[in-house]
DNA sequence: GAGTTTGAAACT
DNA sequence: CAGTTTCAAACTC
């Protein structure tokens, strides 16, 4: 990603800005440019994105810059920069300074510079060099600015800001990111701006920059032409520079000769289709080349038909340049934003046709697809549409009893063979829309959701259960957890937390063996509102019931309070018989030890004792889900050593040993047996953020380390859950709500692979919450 | 698959 | 908050 081209752009932009043609333009546009407005605006959004707009594509950010420049040098002309950058501002804000006549200095060195990397400096960059400096270090001043300064104009537009913060970044152009009609504003704000100055004196000698390169005489500006001619065609990169280089000399043509001006007026003509060409393709790289070619072929000089012979072409070519990289602009905004839409188009379609193609494939085509957005949610919701689905073939024949995955397959197949028409409408539909509407099954599902509802939702359904449960399914080995979970709810309607599919926000879907199911998305309202007054009740109700810390997360900054366990059951248990080494225990279940906050007896739990003698768990270096134990401390039911021991010697308790690994292995131990997953959401928290999923299944990196968990007696659940990490605040958030905030992390957070069925997704327990039709 | 056990969830 | 009931998973046979 080269800047030079959008650096031409600005150079041409300030030089436009200067020409008397644009104030006529400007007058004309029915915008309205409130430049102070516009430019903070822009100033603002570039102070928020401009860094790393800068660093990403210079091309944006030297577009926003510049305007920032302007701004900057109306509010300060003294500071230096250096910034490549800096220059594209420079020229902005070199041709306000002109107008201004406040900045008179330039610097050739700075041109010099400029010109170097690249950027051509207008008329204006060749103003001010010093002013560039100042630019560059302005930049973060620029929020400064915005605050402070009185000069400053009133505060942007949110819709602008909005429209600038939205920036993509780098690959948008300035037009991209900036909305069509805002877009026109602020560009002619900013012509206004330097309209007035038009061609100073001072852009002449701007043109100083140029002076390096050519002396102020007309002869020798047609020379100077001509070897910028010559460095544009030697220099592909550095054509837009030239172009730039071009304009001033254009200027100065028209101050000294019109003869001069024919000739400049040609090289502006080419200048333009330059500027057009950058204009309408700033993100094309391949431009240069383009503009070579242009200017080579001679093009250039018919191009333009705003061109005129008068001492004015150059401003009307600059005009007619403006304009046209402002329709470019305009255009390429619309391209981009067509290309964008094509591309999620092509890129849902893509997705979908993929999912088409091979359905079979469906997980990981919308694992691809996943990235991008809505869709893949959008089919998870159309896999849990399915999952209805299988009333209408009576699919479900294949209820996971014992074989899952040969259940899951076998949905699969069914899915594929014989709903398979069905579905594949549905879920290209979906795919392609992004909606699950489409789908027949999908009926009410989530409809308030959207994206992130059904990114959240979908998430973790999606990938899991579309047929994703039936492919982790199978992926996983056989014994393992599937991350789908299935319910026998008899009387609970799927509507308490009975219910595992329930608490794990999740809807039912074939493999319940559930009656009077009402934990589908046919029953969406009900479920919400089911869910609402449970966690009116109880707003930890969804949360994770194991929360675990990643590494990664500071989780020990976070919370002073907990320990460093790793994980820890949100209540603990209250087990009086299996003494903590049945599934019966929840803490056993997810996996980790029982904390202080457990009021379980005779506490044997493998992964560690309320005691802390959860040594097992001290497993390779991860540990930790215990280690916390030693903080509680508690032995209130000091379990003895030797019982330990016996974990660890039995081949459970190997997994023991480990338990955070094990957990992952643990799990599939404990649970392998049976080969469902514990029931227990655990909740990871990863420096991205955090998972709860219902399974340890896969823990995968999460375990480790660290956190402490504290055992985490209920209050401090809540605090993990809130106040850490972002992870957290989702889940809760959500779960108060009703609304799940999906944050991005929480959505995406996890790699979704990671957690192979739903309930991974589920357990983000947003994804619930999500449901919630609340806006 | 039926029955039992278990402990959480729900209720009082 | 404690006690009881309900519930469904976990477990056993």
């Amino acid at each position: 990603m080269d800047t030079p081209e959008r650096n031409q752009i600005n150079t041409t932009l300030s030089k436009f800005e200067d020409s008397p043609v644009f104030n006529y333009i400007n007058n004309l546009s029915p915008i309205r440019p409130v430049k102070s407005v516009h430019i903070t605006q822009t100033f603002n959004s570039l102070s928020f994105s401009s860094p790393p707009s800068v660093f990403t594509s210079p091309h944006v950010s030297s577009f926003k810059e510049s305007r920032f420049l302007r701004r900057h040098i109306l509010l300060d002309t003294s500071k230096p920069k250096d910034s490549s950058e800096d220059v594209n501002n420079k020229v902005y804000s070199s041709e306000e300074a002109i107008a201004d006549s406040t900045l008179s200095h330039l610097n050739t060195n700075e041109l010099h510079e400029s010109s170097d990397q690249g950027i051509s400096v207008g008329n204006g960059s060749v103003e001010l060099s010093s002013e560039h400096a100042k630019f560059s270090d302005e930049l973060p001043q620029a929020l400064q600015y915005n605050c402070g300064s009185p000069s400053y104009d009133p505060p942007l537009c949110a819709d602008e800001a909005n429209s600038l913060l939205e920036l993509p970044g780098e690959g948008v152009s300035d037009a991209a990111y900036v909305p069509d009609g805002c877009k026109t504003d602020s560009i002619e704000s900013e012509l206004h701006l330097q309209g007035p100055s038009q061609i100073d004196p001072k852009e002449e000698g701007a043109d100083c920059d140029w002076a390096g390169l050519i002396p102020n005489a007309a002869d020798l500006l047609i020379e100077a032409e001509a070897e910028a001619f010559k460095g544009l065609m030697q220099k592909p990169s550095g054509s837009s520079i030239r172009l730039s280089d071009f304009m001033p000399l254009l200027q100065q043509s028209t101050n000294n000769n019109d003869q001069k001006m024919y000739m400049i007026k040609s090289v502006a003509s080419g200048s333009e289709h330059e500027i057009e060409n950058h204009c309408s393709e700033p993100v094309a790289l391949a431009d240069t080349d383009h503009i070579q070619d242009n200017l080579a072929s001679g093009s250039l000089m018919t191009s333009n038909p705003n061109e005129q012979m008068d001492d004015k072409l150059v401003s009307v070519t600059h005009r007619g340049i403006r304009r046209r990289c402002l329709d470019f602009e305009m255009a390429s905004v619309r391209r981009k934003n067509s290309d964008d839409n094509s591309k999620t188009g092509s890129s849902t379609t893509q997705s979908e046709v993929s999912n088409a193609a091979n359905e079979k494939q469906l997980l990981p085509t919308k694992r691809n697809a996943d990235s991008q957005r809505c869709i893949l949610p959008g089919i998870g919701l159309h896999l849990n549409a399915l999952a209805t689905l299988k009333d209408h073939k009576g699919l479900q024949n294949e209820k996971l009893t014992s074989g899952r995955q040969l259940s899951l397959s076998n949905s699969t197949s069914l899915l594929l063979s014989t709903c398979h028409e069905h579905q594949h409408l549905s879920v290209l539909s979906v795919s392609i829309s992004s909606e699950r509407e489409l789908d027949p099954s999908d009926n009410g599902v989530q409809p308030t959701e959207d994206c992130s509802q059904a990114s959240a939702y979908m998430a973790g359904e999606d990938f899991n259960q579309n047929s994703p449960k039936k492919k982790r399914r199978k992926s996983e080995p056989a014994g393992e957890i599937e991350g789908c979970k299935r319910c026998n709810c008899k009387k609970s309607k799927c509507l308490k937390l009975y219910c595992e599919c329930f608490a794990a926000g999740v809807y039912c879907i074939e493999p319940c063996s559930c009656q009077e199911c009402f934990n589908k998305p046919i029953h969406e309202d009900t479920v919400l509102q089911t869910r609402k007054q449970i966690e009116s009740r109880n707003p930890l109700a969804f949360a994770p019931k194991v929360i675990r810390s990643s590494e990664s997360v500071p989780e020990v900054g976070d919370d002073p309070n907990k320990t460093p366990a790793s994980a820890r059951h949100k209540r603990g248990c209250n087990c009086k018989k299996s003494s903590c080494l049945k599934k019966y225990c929840e803490c056993y279940q997810g996996g980790v030890g029982c904390s202080i906050s457990c009021r379980c007896e005779g506490c044997k739990n493998a992964f560690g004792r309320k005691d802390g003698s959860a040594i097992t768990e001290m497993v390779e270096g991860e540990t930790e889900e215990e280690t916390e134990t030693s903080d509680k401390g508690v032995a209130e039911k000091a379990i003895q050593k030797t019982e330990i021991q016996s974990i660890e010697d039995h081949p459970d308790s190997a997994a023991v040993s480990t338990p955070l690994r094990l957990s992952r292995p643990l799990l599939p131990m404990p649970f392998s047996s049976k080969g469902k997953p514990p029931r227990s959401f655990v909740t990871t928290i990863t420096g991205s953020g955090y998972f709860a999923s219902q399974k340890l299944a896969k823990p995968d990196s999460l375990w480790p380390q660290s956190k402490p968990f504290q055992t985490v007696p209920d209050n401090e659940m809540p605090e993990i859950l809130r106040g850490d990490s972002s992870p957290i605040a989702c889940i809760k958030t959500s779960s108060p709500n009703g609304k799940r905030i999906s944050s991005p992390n929480c959505e995406m957070g996890s790699s979704p692979s990671r957690r192979g069925g739903r309930k991974l997704i589920l357990q983000s327990i947003p994804s619930f919450p999500s449901l919630t039709p609340h806006p």
